[in-house]
DNA sequence: AGTCATAATTGAATCGTTTCAATTTACATT
DNA sequence: AATGTAAATTGAAACGATTCAATTATGACT
């Protein structure tokens, strides 16, 4: 292993000067400085980043924890984040927590451990109990996508959810479904909905605005799984619940329950229509097609990664919050209902 | 910060005694372990992993790069690496090349710089000429799935791809289809066909033993990505290639080529059968569903981990390979061809 | 030539561990 | 009590960079 000290040797310059040229320090004359250089590459030198992290209390490392990496959803912001890091010379180490808590703590403090730059949540990954324990430490940047915690030190970058739930629920209304079952993320002790709460809130907000009357029988809870969407709609079907349009609170909870709907032998969205959220790749390739919400699942990356990066010298002295927007894709999962359109019967 | 050298004086030891407490050297006596325990829990001492890394020269920390952590068929992967990596104790920083080499090249050596204590590769994210060139030097364990290098230095993980491609088109060739088109992976300059090689093998073996003779014409060229999948169809489709059949070398490329197929108006199996391979999720909730080719996801991604960290302390002087079993699923996208069947005319 | 400000350079201290040769302690044996 | 051996403990030297106060060189100006 060759050193900055052999390198100085070489070169014949202090080490404190080799390392100046390194980090192009500009008082470094250019006669040394190329002196350097040439010793650099004669010695195929390269600076050891455990020395420099040790010294520098700097890692270039940014953390980020997924609740669920097999959910389409994740992996288009992770490469976003992914190679915007990587644009600025940073490399970012991936947890998954699996949608458990447990998981999602142990990966913050390995995260911690290693002495991150910063850390990115993505969803609720981390219940807000462990989060604030650490706030008050010298804790790394932190950005939560996705989520909003509403603690102040932490960074979020959100979509509007109130509004993607509204215009969900809003869209079944306008085409003249009335009993819209929806099916949640997971419920949980301290951490309502586990951040599907917006959805929430926009679903009802849509409902009033139509006068139509809150059901609370006609709410399931998923886990924001394939499987917990496709159990979750069984329960509506063996319920006789008489739902006519289902809103899922992400899309891969209502391909899975478009499953079922198929398995039960009903038509989609003839007898039963449904609506998810997030707009993965899958959502336009599933038969039907999927009406859903799309999320700017780019721009949610980039911009956690700006923020961070932003700030990763001195911490922000106000509270970052950026809201970004969302809209309705359209597609075949959603139709007037059977009623309002031919009669015909025909099973798949 | 708090610091072993309080704990020790805290405690009344030398700093070394601390030091084999915290790493449970079994010589220090009882007593005194008790004593530095007190006094960590105390001051609430936290290691720190930098000056750790510094000075053993090791980071508990694995590199990963994937292709396309978009492709599904990744994620799963990766979950199964996190997982029993974070099991031993390490961390993966993760790295997504696009497909691209360049960017491949690039994360190969930021995970070098990182000194991360090993690297798996999964499919042929890093040129062979580009690896080559870092075996005399010491380098970090490296661990390739799916794809063989043929590189004796290098552990590897993978299929029988060859089998595969085998079972897929015998599977059509069965079913009375004598043309069968093909969806290969991308063209290389020095890596032919970027570790696909062992499905078009197989392809090729099961014509020759069908007496069919090998028509370069219906080879299109892909990228395992879901739109060369549908451009590659289009292309069969534009130049009236008259196939009966497609065997796609990812699911995601079968899925766009089904894509192609169905916006044609054409039917599946009807009027072209599709059979894919990996067997990612989705297969089995796109209409139709996918024939494919099963790949041990779980077991590709831990058997990698394996590897790695049995030999992290020091390197294996013999060459690692392991081929895991695959299998056929049968899905609707595949059945007789349609003058062995009804004749009745239906589309979309 | 002398003075002074500025530009370059030096090298020891530091980051916080682990390691290991040297030393001390404890205890059994004669 | 002396001796020998094994068990505990010590603390200085690494690991390889960055930082910074101190020093030296350079050149402009009188």
């Amino acid at each position: 292993m060759t050193t900055l000290k052999d390198v100085a040797k070489k070169s014949g310059v202090a080490v404190g000067t080799a390392s100046a040229v390194i980090n192009n320090k500009s008082w470094v004359s250019e006669k040394t400085r190329q002196r350097v250089l040439q010793a650099i590459k004669e010695l195929n030198y390269q600076p050891n980043q455990l020395a420099r992290n040790l010294r520098t209390q700097r890692t270039n490392t940014i953390g980020v924890i997924v609740p669920d990496i097999t959910n389409p959803f994740f992996p288009q912001i992770i490469r976003n984040i992914g190679a915007l890091a990587h644009k600025y010379g940073y490399s970012i180490i991936l947890c998954d927590s699996n949608e458990d808590y447990q998981l999602g703590i142990e990966a913050f403090h390995v995260l911690l451990d290693k002495k991150v730059d910063g850390i990115i949540l993505i969803g609720g990954v981390v219940p807000k109990r462990e989060l604030v324990k650490y706030l008050d430490k010298k804790h790394p940047l932190i950005v939560v996508i996705e989520r909003d915690y509403g603690i102040p030190e932490i960074a979020t970058v959100v979509v509007d959810a109130i509004k993607g739930g509204y215009l969900a629920t809003k869209h079944l209304l306008d085409l003249g479904y009335n009993k819209i079952g929806i099916i949640t993320g997971p419920l949980d002790d301290d951490d309502f909905y586990r951040g599907s709460f917006g959805r929430y809130e926009g679903y009802k907000k849509a409902l009033e605005e139509y006068k139509i009357s809150f059901n609370p029988e006609i709410v399931k809870q998923g886990d924001f799984s394939l499987n917990g969407g496709y159990k979750a709609m069984k329960q509506f079907l063996e319920n006789n619940s008489q739902v006519q349009a289902i809103f899922a609170f992400n899309d891969l909870m209502a391909i899975g329950a478009m499953e079922a709907i198929k398995e039960k032998g009903l038509r989609i969205p003839e007898d039963i229509a449904v609506v998810g959220y997030d707009d993965i790749p899958e959502a336009s390739y599933v038969f039907p097609t999927l009406t859903t919400i799309r999320l700017p699942k780019a721009q949610l990356g980039r911009m956690a990664v700006e923020i961070l990066l932003n700030h990763t010298k001195k911490k922000p002295e106000f509270s970052i919050k950026k809201v970004l927007p969302l809209e309705l894709i359209t597609r075949q999962s959603c139709g007037a209902p059977l009623k309002l359109k031919s009669n015909l019967k025909w099973r798949y």
